[in-house]
DNA sequence: AAACCTCCCTGGGGGC
DNA sequence: TGCCCCCAGGGAGGTT
C-alpha cells in the first residue's frame, strides 16, 4: 500500500533508468481505473515519440516529465499499483492496464489489481491538474512546521489528530501506517482532539512524521504484502514498524499490550502508556 | 463550514 | 476443497 516513502522509492528507482528513453508505443489495455479519473483517450497520441527527462513526486503522485514539455504523465498507485520497468519479452500481467514501450526494448508496465490507481495527463508542469491543485504541505518540506500543524489543529478543532495528519489538504503522503507510527514516536494518542495539542506537541509530532518518513525512504519503503519499487525490490521498513499491525502484542518500549481502535473507518494501534 | 458517511475494487484470509 | 464474508486502503463527492 504505497504511501509517500513507497512512491518516493519508485521515483528514485525509475529516475536513472528512464531518463533519455523515448516512448515508441503507449498501449492502454484497460482504461477503467479509478472511476472518476479514467485514462485520457488521447494519452497514446500525446506520448508517442516523447523522451523522458525527469521523474518528480507531489504527494503520492508520480510525475513523469518529457522533453516535449506539452504535459506531464501523472501516475497514482492507489493501494495495489505497481510501475515496473521490464524487458518487452516478459509476458503481460493479469492486471496490466497500461504498457509503455520504450526505445531500448524495455517496457514500463502499470499493474493495479484493485484499480484504485490512476494515470492522468497534466498540461505543462501538471500542477494545474485538479488532483494536484488543492493539496496541503509536503511533509519533508520546511513549510511543514510546528506552527503550520498547530494552525491546522486550530482550524479543525474537533477532528482526531490522526485523521488530521492523514488529511491531504493539511499534509500529503501520510497514510494509515505512517500516521500510526509517527503518533507513537511522537508520544501522542491518536484519538486526541486536534485542538487539544499545544505548540510543543505539534513540534514533536512534526519531527516524528519527518523522522518516520525519512527512515522508511532509507529502507526502500514498507512492504506489507506486495509493494515493490520500479526494479522489483521489496521494502524493508516493515521490520521497523513499532505499532502498525502489532495490536495485542507488547509495546517495544514499555511492554504494555498495544491497543487496537477504529478511528474514522481506519484501524489504529497505539500504546496507552507511551502515548498521551 | 466542519464533520461525517459512502463508494470505488480485488485478493487474501478466516470461518464453516 | 470451496464458498462466503469481511477487511485493507486514498480520495472524491455527497449529506448532515
Amino acid at each position: 500500500m504505497p504511501e509517500l516513502p513507497e512512491v518516493e522509492t519508485v521515483c528514485r528507482s525509475l529516475e536513472n533508468s528512464l531518463r533519455g528513453l523515448t516512448v515508441t508505443c503507449f498501449s492502454i489495455n484497460n482504461p477503467h481505473l479509478r472511476l472518476r479519473y479514467p485514462i485520457p483517450p488521447d494519452l497514446p497520441a500525446q506520448l508517442r515519440g516523447a523522451c523522458f527527462t525527469q521523474i518528480t513526486r507531489r504527494a503520492k503522485y508520480i510525475l513523469l516529465h518529457f522533453s516535449t514539455k506539452k504535459g506531464v504523465l501523472i501516475v497514482h498507485l492507489g493501494m495495489s499499483g505497481k510501475l515496473l520497468l521490464l524487458s518487452k519479452d516478459v509476458p503481460p500481467f493479469k492486471h496490466e492496464h497500461v504498457t509503455i514501450f520504450l526505445s531500448n526494448d524495455q517496457t514500463l508496465r502499470f499493474i493495479d489489481p484493485r484499480r484504485f490507481g490512476a494515470l492522468l495527463w497534466g498540461r505543462e508542469d501538471g500542477n494545474s491538474h485538479p488532483v494536484l491543485s488543492n493539496l496541503g504541505a509536503e511533509p519533508l518540506s520546511s513549510g511543514f512546521s510546528a506552527r503550520y500543524l498547530y494552525a491546522a489543529c486550530q482550524s479543525h478543532r474537533n477532528v482526531a489528530i490522526k485523521q488530521l495528519i492523514m488529511d491531504s489538504k493539511v499534509v500529503v503522503g501520510v497514510g494509515n501506517i505512517y500516521a500510526s507510527e509517527a503518533l507513537f514516536v511522537g508520544g501522542i494518542l491518536p484519538q486526541r482532539k486536534a485542538s487539544s495539542l499545544c505548540l510543543k506537541e505539534c513540534a514533536r509530532l512534526v519531527a516524528a512524521i519527518k523522522h518516520v518518513l525519512r527512515a522508511s525512504i532509507k529502507h526502500g519503503g514498507t512492504t506489507i504484502r506486495d509493494f515493490v519499487s520500479g526494479d522489483g525490490k521489496a521494502g524493508n521498513f516493515v521490520r521497523c514498524l513499532k505499532v502498525y499491525g502489532r495490536a495485542g502484542a507488547p509495546c517495544l518500549q514499555c511492554g504494555e499490550k498495544l491497543i487496537a481502535l477504529r478511528l474514522g473507518q481506519r484501524s489504529t494501534v497505539y500504546c496507552q502508556k507511551c502515548q498521551n
